[in-house]
DNA sequence: GCGAATGTTCAACAATTGTTGAAAAAGAAT
DNA sequence: ATTCTTTTTCAACAATTGTTGAACATTCGC
């Protein structure tokens, strides 16, 4: 026993070591594009040591996905609620779900914690790939996502539900592609927007969304 | 390189097969998820044969990368010509521009070629990737994309190019998740939409993406 | 203190990976 | 037929993979 004198930082425990480290990695190169070894190298452990805390590799893939799950979640359920709250009875506009539904994720980012941008280039590799989309985002996306479309709804009366799937997706999509963090747009732009800048991403995301859904949807 | 008189279709010839088998498991799997051995039973066809053909891995994969991307450009080039030859001085319209970007798409899987399906999910992964994104995108679209945004600068005059090229990044994306062939939209809508019908994703991205564009840039 | 539960390391496993060189088969040219 | 070239197979390589069981270390309840 020792005084433990913390003055600074004590070292993040290993577990969650390891769960950084994973999700950075798997978040650029892919469940396949990863090696347990390489993971246990970035988090300063044992490769063993993966194994002994959340079994096979695809288990520790999913522990990753979930952890932060929950939180994200309610984040943006409680934005939802929120602008549901200050509405009337008609319930809030467009451009406010849909800010509800992007806001959360750039205040993530903005703490300055890595690990959530690490986070969020993960869903976008999950939710854009035809193999691990079908098999992971339902289980915990839906239905908050579902919430969203009740919301656009109601926000959209005459609506076909049809046209606000294929608005929905054309948002997802976008979403995906800025969460990505692939940097496309600053080659493009010559430097001009960078992909690092989400508060200037969804400035623009959201009154491109919100005009779209009202495009299509409402007429 | 080789004399066109192929009086019927005589079986695919092998390394033909190999980029067909490759593109349709990188598509589903990405670069680390296949295996040269998975791509050679796929093709029937022996595994050192992809290293004659080919060479390494990585040059299999810019190989099918690089098939079809020369046809799709001519494609896309060749509808934004059509539709400026028809526009009068100020130029086609956005939703002319953005049909011409999209519609060759469609086109393209629309001939029941299945390759073209899995050539662009294959484009999707890669785009939405931040580790080959930045490596294999500019080279062979660059040239391509910055003609269309030229063309949509000129629909949209006064619009910051800033603006522009964020409402591309929205287009992009949502085009991407389409590519990428997800079924995500059809569980989420219980089957009212079908990842398969690109003609309904097309008819409702055009029209969601024009009004993005002329919401943000137009004002 | 002791002992049990938990955490961590070590060494090794069988399986699979990309890649290669030499042999064999097929095709083209003379 | 004979050579030469191209295509295809075969067998094997060293390296790396995920996973495991047993040993070692630490922490915690008492």
């Amino acid at each position: 026993m020792s005084q433990p004198s913390p003055t600074i930082q004590p070292a993040a425990p290993r577990r969650e070591r390891i769960l950084d480290a994973a999700e950075e990695l798997f978040a650029e190169h892919g469940f396949d594009g990863v090696t347990l070894r390489q993971i246990a190298r970035r988090a300063e452990v044992d490769v063993a040591l993966a194994n002994y805390h959340f079994g096979k590799k695809l288990d520790l893939f999913q522990a990753v996905f979930e952890r932060r799950a929950e939180s994200l979640n309610d984040a943006r359920r409680q934005a939802l609620r929120a602008s549901q709250a200050t509405a009337g009875d008609e319930g809030p506009t467009v451009e406010q779900i849909i800010e509800a539904f992007l806001r959360p994720l750039e205040l993530a980012q903005e703490t300055g914690d890595e690990g959530w941008r690490h986070y969020l280039a993960l869903i976008a590799y999950i939710n854009n790939s035809p193999y691990w989309g079908p098999r992971m985002m339902s289980h915990l996306f839906d239905d908050l996502v579902q919430e969203f479309i009740a919301a656009l709804s109601k926000a959209l009366p005459g609506a076909k539900p049809e046209d606000i799937y294929w608005c929905y997706h054309n948002l997802s999509g976008a979403l995906t592609l800025t969460l990505a963090q692939t940097k496309r747009i600053d080659n493009l732009s010559g430097g001009l927007c960078r992909s690092e800048d989400l508060q200037a991403a969804y400035d623009h995301m959201i009154p491109f969304v919100a005009a779209g859904f009202r495009e299509v949807c409402q007429r």
